[in-house]
DNA sequence: TTGTACGCGTTATCAC
DNA sequence: GTGATAACGCGTACAA
């Protein structure tokens, strides 16, 4: 008969409780013994009902007054692939260990990012990670203004008060096409994502055709197809490119999801990876280590986030702290498929 | 000079354009025209000031006040899949529509579940979609309690005011493991994942064991392993029952990812699919259709959460509505590998 | 232990 | 006609 239909609040409990909603309030966020501690008596009473009636809080009335919410966000673009998986879980064990907790938002869009973002720009999340690719696309001075920390994978962002990861994406995949032309590749396709911007301004795109125009080699335009996202895509795309009167010889994927495709699409066409085909991916997820053949891989060469996510939760603790940048250069992680 | 370092209220907004914040409210909620709509001369103004300012509002004052926050939820346990990301998708699509946004809640495990899910039973989200599995380990009275709509995929939860969906799952699965047994196969395999609670109570085992059973064909616990969740675990663990003196002939995955993983450490060890070995997977992804071969899979038929997403806003908008539940049976998606 | 101002926006009511 | 006042939602934290 005491239960209402709606939630609990600090009220009910207190007047459950026969005391006030400041003793309740101190009981309840753990801050009990402010100066004097409560009697157990009164502590027990208070935790007791609140139990009992199924007292829960409320976010929105603690974080607009605390000016703190406990929630750090993941912001991402579908689909999730392991590398954003890793990511997450570490960021929910370190958030764990401080009583945070993680949210993800997807954006699908650039034009409905906003729309998606008013979880940071207008909520009380304390912290967000952008991943990459994303803060490139997106303006970030409001969700810059209304959180106390930001992380960002970004290779040129650079902006007061925001920390950002290098990883010389540009660089390492240079790099790794211009091992496959050292190899003695000189068909190099390369599979891109469709992504929410022009595929061809991609770090990554730019570093393979860099390679290239520095060896002297024409990007050839019917090697550079998107699909790299979703694995049934790129199966496609990659059995069309292995049918083309001249097949690539190699070829660079902006993902690892989209190279295992080639491997399959490969091995579907009777195609030997990697002495008919090289294929090297982005990413470089665990998976790399266990394809048939197992994949070269441009990425860090662990994927281990622990000093960003540390690194996000000291702004947070204190975001007078100069921003940061974190070098994290990608490397060429040679396995067998290249 | 006008701008402090702190973010921008609805104060700063009205005393910039000379009124009172009830009337920016009036202009900034869209609600301008209470009864009389206001001059054209004062709307503009407030709009433009709150524009220079950057005004961004402030979701936990506005959700206290409205008991609404334009946000739902998620819910899910990583690794995220095709599955997940499509229905992420179509949330946030159909999401659009109404201005609201979606959050992803990743939870780690079950003991730091009811941390996790803060957002869920302490904030103010207006709508919850529980993925499947979750729902049989969490307690939900607080999830219910703080929401408007709760939509759980379960088999077997029946709870007042929570909508769900059934699949069928262990039906399903049942009849895609009769259906190998008799295609004559009789050491049949079962990829389970390491999940949250028990694998052996899953829905999926437990179809997979029982249609063992009514054949009369005892559960050989060697032939039942887990590591369905990450690919590289699945690889090494099929590989392992290939290795077995007496080697499965047929295998069912409790997800697709694993069965793709099947696949694989088959054409690794030069065992020939379906011949050798049939494989079944779980989830009827996109991707089954273009693996190679290409994959059976138990699943829904389309990848279609339309009903279900509207089901839950119908709910949001009324939550006196009498609990639905949704049957989408899984079926039997027959395709190459068995 | 408690009273109460406060955080910020919403909305019903009131005043010029 | 135009716009201000003030109560409210819910928990927090300082002063008493």
């Amino acid at each position: 008969m005491a239960s209402r239909s709606s939630r609990v609040t600090l009220r009910d409990v207190a007047e459950a409780a026969g005391v006030s909603v400041a003793t309740c309030s101190y009981v309840l966020s753990g801050r009990a013994d402010r100066i004097k501690p409560l009697p157990e008596a009164t502590r027990r009473r208070v935790e007791q009902c609140a139990r009992r009636l199924g007292y829960e809080g409320n976010t929105a009335a603690r974080s607009l007054r605390r000016q703190r919410s406990e929630l750090i966000a993941l912001i991402y673009a579908p689909p999730v692939g392991p590398w954003l998986d890793r990511l997450t879980m570490q960021c929910e064990d370190l958030a764990a260990d401080r009583r945070y907790s993680v949210i993800g938002v997807p954006i699908r869009s650039l034009d409905r990012a906003a729309q998606s973002l008013r979880v940071v720009t207008r909520g009380h999340v304390d912290g967000a990670i952008f991943t990459p690719d994303l803060a490139d696309h997106l303006d970030l001075t409001a969700a810059r203004r209304s959180t106390r920390a930001l992380m960002v994978f970004s290779e040129h962002l650079t902006a007061p008060g925001i920390d950002v990861i290098r990883n010389n994406v540009e660089q390492s995949v240079a790099e790794a096409t211009t091992y496959l032309i050292a190899a003695g590749r000189r068909r190099i396709a390369f599979l891109a994502h469709a992504g929410m911007a022009s595929p061809l301004s991609s770090d990554r795109y730019l570093g393979y055709a860099g390679a290239l125009e520095r060896a002297g080699i024409a990007v050839d335009p019917r090697l550079v197809r998107a699909g790299a996202e979703a694995r049934e895509d790129a199966v496609l795309v990659v059995r069309d490119l292995l049918d083309l009167p001249e097949p690539p010889d190699a070829l660079v994927s902006e993902s690892d999801r989209g190279a295992f495709a080639a491997l399959q699409a490969a091995s579907d066409r009777g195609v030997k990876v990697p002495d008919d085909l090289a294929v090297i991916g982005t990413g470089n997820t665990k998976e790399a280590g266990y394809s048939s053949p197992p994949l070269t891989s441009v990425g860090m060469y662990e994927l281990d986030f622990t000093e960003i996510v540390e690194a996000l939760f000291a702004r947070i603790d204190d975001p007078t702290l100069p921003a940061r940048e974190l070098s994290m250069p990608w490397t060429l992680n040679r396995r067998l498929s290249a």
